[in-house]
Parts: C-alpha cells; sequence; structure tokens
DNA sequence: TATAAAACAGTAATCATTACTGATTTTGAA
DNA sequence: TTCAAAATCAGTAATGATTACTGTTTTATA
C-alpha cells in the first residue's frame, strides 16, 4: 500500500477528533487541506485503512458508519438524545463476559458493546 | 392503528422464523400470500410494528436491517462466515454488567450486546 | 350503509456507499 | 536522477436499502 499525501491527511484528520466522525464530515475537513479530494477517495481510504487495522469502523445502527482512529480496547455510548458518541476509557480493562457459558452450538469469537444512554450535554438541557 | 391483512400476516410470518429475516425477505414470503403486496408496505409496516415495540428491528452492522418478533430478552450471534444470526436462550437471565462503574459522565440507560462466531453448519465445512 | 381515517399499491426520490474510467502521483530500480 | 509499473486520484455513474409521495382501496364505527 503506498502512502499517498491524502490517506495520510485523512489518518491525521481522524486523529484530531475523539468523536467520531462520519465519512461526509471527514471529507469536508480533509478538504480545506485538499479542496479537489473527492468523496469516492475518502470512503476508499477509510475502507482500505479499517480493512488494514489503523482504524475502525463503527455501525452504530443510525445508517451511516462511523470511523475511531482510537483502535485500543475501549467501549461507546451513543447518546439517544443528539447522537454523538463517547468513548469509555476503561483504562485496559476489558468488560469480563464468560461466553462458555452461553448456549450456543458453534464458537463465539467476539463481542460488540455499545451503550446508549444520555450525554453529559443532553442532561443539562433537561433543566 | 387499524389492522390489515396485510399487516396480520407480516406479523404472522416472522412469529414463524427463528432466523432473522430482512425486508426483502418478509416481502418474498408474504407474497405468497398477498401477491400484489408492494415493497413500501412491508418497510411502513415493519416500521411501524418496531416503532410500537411489536418487534424487534436489528442492526448488525451488515447493511441490512433484520427483524424478530421475539421481543424477550435475549442475544444475537452473527456467523463470519454466513452472516446468519442465531438466537441465544438466556432463559430470562440477562448478562450482568455492572454500568454503574463505568467512567461517563452522562446517564447510560441501555446496553446492546452482540456477539460474532462461526455457527454450527459452518463449523462443519471447514472439516 | 355512509363516512372519515387508515392503509394500500405502485412508483419516484433519497442517501450512503461502491464501482468505473481515464488522468495523475508515487515508488523503487536502473 | 530518470522512468516505467503500480498505486492512487478526481470525477462521475451505478447500486441498493430505505423512505416519501399519490391517488385508490379498505377498515372501523356511528
Amino acid at each position: 500500500m503506498n502512502y499517498s499525501r491524502q490517506r495520510e491527511e485523512i489518518v491525521h484528520f481522524l486523529r484530531t477528533r475523539k468523536d467520531h466522525p462520519t465519512a461526509e464530515v471527514v471529507y469536508e475537513n480533509v478538504r480545506m487541506v485538499y479542496p479537489k479530494i473527492s468523496l469516492g477517495t475518502v470512503y476508499r481510504n477509510l475502507t482500505l485503512l479499517s480493512d488494514k487495522g489503523e482504524i475502525l469502523r463503527l455501525r452504530l445502527g443510525d445508517g451511516v458508519d462511523h470511523f475511531d482512529a482510537d483502535i485500543s480496547e475501549h467501549y461507546h455510548v451513543i447518546c439517544k438524545e443528539c447522537g454523538s458518541v463517547v468513548d469509555l476509557d476503561m483504562k485496559g480493562k476489558k468488560i469480563p463476559i464468560d461466553t462458555s457459558i452461553l448456549p450456543y452450538d458453534g464458537t463465539i469469537t467476539g463481542q460488540m458493546i455499545y451503550f446508549t444512554g444520555i450525554c453529559k450535554d443532553c442532561n443539562h438541557k433537561d433543566i
């Protein structure tokens, strides 16, 4: 995989963000540096990078893919009000689930956990 | 909400299935009973029914919504090989996660857990 | 039965994402 | 440094799931 300036900038932009931008948001921002970049290039690189494991693709169920440069073990909370996605910093600890007791005839290899809730900002709005 | 014959048949079909059909699969099957039903009707009813809580809409991350008439507490395993979705019958038990210790500034109201794995059938294929 | 509300079939529109194409850039060896 | 092959790009078209629209039919109930 050759590293183009566009791809570098996409990764660099993602590393500056702790929210979890969509392809569209990445596009709008990288365009400030490379105005001629196309949305297709953004999508192709996000797919390439997540396939190689350099970034995470998050499918949060809102119909749009989100991307995360933080590939360490961590979890996400999705705000039901505003849709924002916030990291849970588990300081390296995984939530323990004993998959061996689950009643399943096949092999369980992984788990995906998302939390839903109301974020700090939306909590304040209610007052 | 008036109950039409089409809507009844959609719910009835979903109840016969333990896999988790997509709107397209529901459409193909309900068409055997009501050949003139349109895909739009299927989508509208699936949305209506899941909004009312009579069925579940599952967003499993494969880009297609799946639907489940079983609204009891249970979990799902997605096969990485064939994409099939199998229920985990937890016999009423929830997987315990103490959300109060999670480092989050807002309110956590719910959790979504999916497991990934290799289903029984795909395990056999490897031999 | 008559009537208003709800639902329908059929079709068009939307929106995120992927695929295609010919031009440009990057890489690594001469 | 130069140059050809490979990779990537910009721009655009296509795809596929889902939603919206419109005029017609069905349903509930008075």
